[in-house]
DNA sequence: CAGCATCCGTGGCGATACTG
DNA sequence: CAGTATCGCCACGGATGCTG
């Protein structure tokens, strides 16, 4: 409710101005996380293991899988179904929050691939306009 | 065209597995930066100076933004104009691929400014379940 | 298998000073 | 005013090894 109405220009955008310990921001940050975005948008197919997981998103260290599943679920928008067997198995899915947000994300993941094309044009003429840099 | 179709677990997330050099990823990643968000948002509602800029979002430094509105304009999502004036004035705009960018982004911040309460309980949830860590 | 602990390098990012 | 250049810190994140 501080956020940018389209046309009026208020307040610091997302309330609090101060990048740490405005709420908001924070749990946009998680959600618009390098590995969070990846593990939404994997979740809103079906539900994974954590190695499954951790291969179905390519380049995912499992130091940084699992630090992005907690936080996840920290914000309730992972479940995390831990199974008493051995070995282990442990079933991570989406809350009804978690899909809310998995859908919104998935639908910019979505339009910016079909966007890569336009993306890399622009690159090439904004190279070729200035002095090659890059 | 290599992101998950609903219900069908292929290829990795994004094509090309490996982070670095997958350019729909390195696209996402410009595009949901922790800067890059907050930018485009203040765009979306209207063209703003770089100082100007820098004080609609707070918490951001000058290089920060320098480095996040030069990425943003390489990708074409921001137009930069720089009129040749003393002092000098740089206006920056959204590019009709910024806009749509910037609609889906703003789209999924405002979702999360109103699911921050719903996150706040569930982390209360969550710590009390754990040992009260944090 | 899941995931915590530890070590450690790289670079993200802030602070400061300088230029056109 | 709108940047560039430089320095330096710290934390993000990868690699490895251990536990239940």
């Amino acid at each position: 409710m501080e956020v940018s109405t389209p046309g009026r220009a208020d307040g610091p955008l997302l309330a609090d101005v101060d990048g740490a310990g405005c709420p908001s921001r924070l749990v946009l940050e998680h959600v618009t996380s390098r590995w969070g975005v990846l593990v939404l948008i994997a979740l809103l197919e079906r539900s994974y293991r954590f190695s499954e997981l951790r291969r179905r998103i390519g380049g995912v260290s499992e130091k940084m899988l699992t630090q992005t599943l907690q936080t996840l679920e920290r914000d309730g928008f992972v479940h995390r179904d831990a199974k008493p067997v051995i070995p282990p198995r442990v079933d991570y899915s989406l809350t009804g929050m978690g899909e809310e947000a998995a859908r919104r994300i998935r639908e910019l993941a979505l339009w910016t691939e079909a966007r890569v094309p336009a993306v890399e044009e622009a690159r090439a003429r904004y190279d070729g306009a200035n002095g090659r840099k890059r």
